[in-house]
DNA sequence: CGAGGCCTTGACCGCGGTCAATGCCCGTGG
DNA sequence: CCACGGGCATTGACCGCGGTCAAGGCCTCG
């Protein structure tokens, strides 16, 4: 299971046999199942995940509806960001949408990890990076085009998440109603 | 006017005399006039920002409209994030939204600045978390609140920024048109 | 004084929200 | 094995928020 992790590793920072193990040493393996809850929002966020496999979500509750924030199928980190610098009340709740498979740690596994392999600074720079980018085109997207064009943007972005998340919860990170969500898919499938 | 940026490091990290003659060595002090731009999208961004005096913006431009990403009063931080690691194409431009006084730098000043006062390397992480945060309660307010509700929020946030700022930008920045931002405030004035 | 940018206001309309009913799938228990 | 219930997706009817188009006022600057 932890070499999944191992592979992701590999293909970006040079990791030798004696180094993995000890950062196995800082990780914990889980079995999270369906709709298990990792993290409430408004609890202090102390634990970071790597999804190995299944699916994560992260999303906030507002007057009884949830909003998605991101999602995390294999591959993915995930976590209240905050956790890293200091440790403060979350915004957001955590549950996986599938059985998994993940990897936790706790606020101090950067530094450690970047005592093993310096690089990784690097790696994990060049990831929040990206992660703050993709914040960034979801933002344009939310508001400069239609349901619509946001759908069919999310389809080309992550084609293999529409047949694995159930569609209130894409609607939702669409910014839109399930209702919504559907009209727009049926009208799509006429057409194609 | 580089003593601006000295009483905001003071603030945050614990610098000498000797330690900011280091730092200014690696800043250039620049005007801007209202309308310049310092730059576009598309280009590589090589230098970042700090606002000394005035205000910045950056935005994007998609199908001829402009979609503001963030506003950089005083004591703000202003660049492509992506700068930092790897030089990339922006996906914004930057311009001054009033004649500002501004401090330039380049892409190793992070580094720079961490061998002169290593606590510096913090205050920018916390920094990042902080944009990250607002990025994502942007993210939400978009998905979640009508755009009434979205200006007031920002009137609450922002406060000095509204009498500051031209009203189509809030629009933009809103996600609506200037004529619903009209709408709304003159609603809210005759309740007041 | 005139031109142009910015903000406002009005009329109209369509996208997407709301409410409600229906169908489908699936797990649970009789 | 079938009956039942609940969650999810879909569909329809209706409506309101906010977009669009257009006109008018105000201010600044040449």
């Amino acid at each position: 299971m932890v070499e999944g992790f191992r592979k992701y590793l590999e293909f970006r920072i040079e990791v030798s046999e004696s180094e993995f193990k000890e950062i196995v040493k800082l990780l914990e393996l889980k079995k999270v199942l369906k709709g298990e809850k990792l993290l409430h929002s408004g609890e202090t966020c102390v634990h970071g995940y790597f999804v190995l496999k299944g699916c994560l979500r992260s999303y906030c509750i507002s007057n009884g509806k949830e909003y998605m924030m991101q999602f995390a199928p294999e591959d993915w980190w995930i976590g209240d960001k905050n956790m890293l610098t200091k440790p403060d009340i979350s915004m957001v709740s955590i549950d996986a949408i599938e059985d998994s498979w993940v990897l936790q740690f706790d606020c101090d596994f950067y530094d450690n990890m970047e005592k093993i392999v310096p690089p990784f600074r690097y790696m994990m720079q060049e990831l929040q990076q990206n992660n703050y980018r993709s914040l960034q085109k979801r933002i344009m997207t939310l508001i400069s085009v239609s349901a619509e064009e946001r759908y069919l943007l999310f389809v080309k972005t992550y084609p293999s998440l529409i047949n694995r998340i159930p569609l209130q919860m894409i609607a939702s990170y669409l910014g839109i109603t399930p209702q919504s969500l559907s009209r727009v898919r049926s009208k799509k499938n006429l057409t194609s």
